[in-house]
DNA sequence: AATGCACACAACCGCAGAGAT
DNA sequence: GATCTCTGCGGTTGTGTGCAT
């Protein structure tokens, strides 16, 4: 039974998205919620998959993202995460709720590998510096093999206290990021959406009122630029909410949300029924962590878990990213 | 000034999981 | 249980930008 194509292939637009597409897409979210992303194309008339739309709306659009370098906190827990969970995008995002599993991904794959083999070749350069005996890089690498088994066992402690650490000291809502000036901080609210959502509204207000000679659609760099003023304009106000919302919502699927949504375009205040995807997040961030605080401090179940992290992140030796820092 | 290259990031693609029917 | 549909995830690609030559 051959899978269809989640979209039409013929007739949709690919490549980056204009403001004037983020807006429908926005505006149309706001009505209805996130979610029934097939419909979406349909309904707004934006000519992309929805796919698309879905991505577009979770990594760039959605409220509470948090753009710009990473800081150095950010990228520990990354490298520490990265360690403990290999390429989970998703799972290491989920500690990192301001950073969708693109960013973290994207910036893995672009700065931290890049930092991390620098690092491995420092060593490897060391060992032969040091010792000669190792004639051969084969030998070398059964060494390194054998190595990391051995460090394994010791220094997956010392992960764990590592990233206990980290864990410790970052917590979401009480960690703004020292690098950042003060503009580019989110905006810590207790009223999650809502503050957002009003900056969305006057974002559509604003782009109504002053740019209606850039409906045309713009490419190449002020689209870009545009764009991403457009992001951080939607971020602004956005962070995670303070405590989860009680609700009927399917906190695994995120399906529901259409019931408590309202008609009215212009009524951006936050509703309970929408965004749920927010809500989602706040509930995934926080489970996940509960377990990984449990695993980490749950000495007794130690060897039992350790044979399950032999199952993950074999292409990193805890140990070398520990001698990162 | 023109060209080439490397880098960073946004977006796409295909697969898998899970719920609904 | 089989099939359909939707969503999420991870890998990969495409494109814009900045820098070096």
């Amino acid at each position: 039974m051959g899978r269809p194509p989640c979209c039409e292939k013929t007739g949709v637009k690919k490549g980056p998205w204009t403001p004037e597409e983020d807006i429908i897409l926005v505006s149309y979210i706001q009505e209805h919620g996130p979610g029934n992303w097939r419909n979406v194309p349909t309904n707004t008339g934006l000519l992309r998959c929805s796919k698309s739309c879905r991505l577009r709306w979770t990594n760039y659009l959605r409220p509470g993202i948090k753009r710009g370098n990473f800081t150095e906190h950010e990228e520990k827990m990354i490298i520490h995460l990265q360690a403990l969970l290999g390429n989970r995008w998703a799972a290491i995002a989920s500690y990192l709720p301001e950073r969708t599993d693109n960013d973290i991904k994207n910036y893995w794959n672009t700065h931290l590998k890049k930092k991390l083999n620098k690092k491995l070749e420092g060593h490897d350069e060391n060992n032969h510096q040091e010792g000669k005996s190792s004639s051969s890089s084969s030998s070398q690498s059964k060494i390194i093999k054998g190595q990391w088994e051995r460090r394994l066992q010791t220094d997956i402690h010392t992960a764990k206290q590592a990233l206990c650490e980290a864990l410790s000291l970052d917590t979401p809502n009480n960690n703004p990021t020292p690098d950042l000036t003060e503009e580019q901080q989110p905006v810590q609210t207790s009223t999650s959406y809502a503050s957002s959502a009003e900056n969305i509204a006057k974002l559509l207000q604003n782009w109504m009122t002053n740019s209606p000679k850039s409906s045309s659609p713009c490419q190449s760099s002020n689209s870009k630029v545009t764009q991403m003023s457009l992001n951080n304009n939607l971020s602004i106000g956005a962070v995670s909410s303070s405590s989860p919302r009680e609700g009927t919502v399917n906190v695994k699927t995120g399906k529901g949300f259409q019931v408590e949504s309202k008609p009215n375009l212009p009524d951006y205040k936050a509703e309970n029924g929408n965004f749920q995807e927010e809500n989602k997040q706040n509930l995934e961030t926080q489970v996940p962590l509960t377990l990984l605080e449990k695993w980490l401090l749950d000495d007794a179940n130690a060897q039992t878990q350790e044979d399950q992290l032999m199952g993950i992140g074999m292409g990193m030796a805890m140990g070398e990213t520990a001698d990162l820092f």
